[in-house]
DNA sequence: ATCAAACCTTGACCCAGGTCAGCCTAGCCC
DNA sequence: GGGCTAGGCTGACCTGGGTCAAGGTTTGAT
């Protein structure tokens, strides 16, 4: 079952953006006064999805997107002619999923939630009436698109031509510093995907990925117990991210 | 030297899209009329590129987007405290240069010309002004930076758990591909970019690049005399991007 | 035509990390 | 609470591809 199949009723009317703890970080940040008030009366809030559960199935109609609220979600394409599904994102509250999907007519790839999470839907369609109007939408609509390009291309560097060290190193750095932007600790954190969803976004097998977070744990740098994580040396992880 | 840097009298007064050959590929493309017509009139043709010179300087401030005429480039990182740099992209004509700056003072990347380059430069503040009367531009654009959201996903996949003949038959037909669509031969085409830039745009040593396109040659499914490269068999490079 | 620099190819060697296998642990459902 | 299942850890083994080295080819400048 998906988010978008259940009882209308149980739908707030708006998503009261003005008062949402997360409105510094969201895609509704920089939006002129008028522009957030006409969006926030455009957001649905679906059931949440409970862990496992799919926000968007790859290949269904795009229609959406969605503004994560509280929990997260993970990214997995299958590539056409293959069984095995890729993990080529992460997406934590405040962050805009679907993107990818704008001008398709079909979603390219599944979201799918790590952990409870809730999420504003946000219908396509309603939306690109809207932004004709006004340029503040559009503008940060182009501004989260360009931030998550930029995400991708830093995630092509970690993975060319980097250890196994250096790719986990900067993947718990990128982790920690999102964290931080949303108002959590940098230094302490729950990393609610498993070894394997790691090693499918960091190109490494399961196995290499627990390895090496026994070997930091080993060097000092981090503490970590099966999915509670606490970096111990932020210069530590840098260092080693930076190596060579 | 910069495209920007030079002699003013240079510049013609408009690109005329209409009578462009690129139209149909180019961000231009689903543009209304008047659209058009005004987003022509503010694009320079700064002078062409010479193989080696930077469109784009990593760290120099934002100012405009890039439209590629003829020839190609490539987008170089350097992620900080690092001095080896990665390929992240190629651009080939009708693509659009520069979407991940938007909405950053600064550019966190390079782009630098292959082969002798001819470009279309937009400021991107005048572009901004447009758009707010303009929603089939907003959209154009957020379809554009989409595509290559779609794009760099694609990538993340090809390079995560694949095998160096699987990356390689993935790169050689997504250009195919691209060849096409721009009215070039999919079959027969030159590869304007080193072995070494295949290799840090797939995590590859270059010597790995060599001796691959040397197997498939072997193999019979390419042929390739230095950069110029004849596909043989279209299926067996999809053969070999899909096995195991 | 000559030369230099950049680029490409091929071989030999070796190691980081993939694979397989076995066992342990945590969290969930009845 | 007990048992089941998904997830995590660790060891042994092996191979794909990285690294180093040496020689050939292409390109562009003089």
């Amino acid at each position: 079952m998906t988010a978008t199949e259940q009882d209308p009723g149980t739908r707030l009317p708006g998503a009261q953006c003005d008062v949402c703890s997360l409105h510094g970080v969201c895609l509704t940040q920089d939006l002129s006064a008028d522009a957030l008030e006409r969006l926030d009366s455009m957001l649905d809030q679906p059931s949440p999805l409970k862990r496992g559960e799919s926000l968007i199935t790859q290949g269904n109609a795009f229609t959406s997107l969605y503004l994560v609220r509280s929990g997260s979600l993970k990214q997995v394409v299958r590539p056409l002619g293959q069984e095995l599904e890729h993990v080529v994102g992460f997406y934590l509250p405040g962050e805009t999923v679907g993107l990818e999907g704008i001008g398709e007519s079909h979603c390219p790839a599944s979201v799918v939630a790590m952990e409870t999470t809730f999420v504003c839907e946000l219908p396509y369609a309603r939306l690109s009436e809207l932004y004709c109007n006004n340029p503040s939408l559009s503008e940060s609509l182009l501004h989260r698109m360009s931030r998550e390009l930029r995400g991708e291309k830093r995630q092509l560097c970690l993975m060319s031509g980097r250890t196994a060290e250096q790719r986990l190193a900067g993947f718990l750095l990128g982790l920690s510093e999102r964290f931080q932007q949303r108002g959590c600790s940098r230094y302490r954190f729950r990393l609610a995907m498993s070894r394997g969803d790691i090693g499918s976004h960091l190109g490494l097998a399961l196995e290499t990925v627990s390895r090496v977070l026994g070997r930091f744990q080993r060097q000092g740098v981090i503490q970590i117990a099966t999915r509670e994580l606490t970096i111990l040396s932020l210069e530590g992880l840098r260092a080693i991210l930076e190596e060579h």
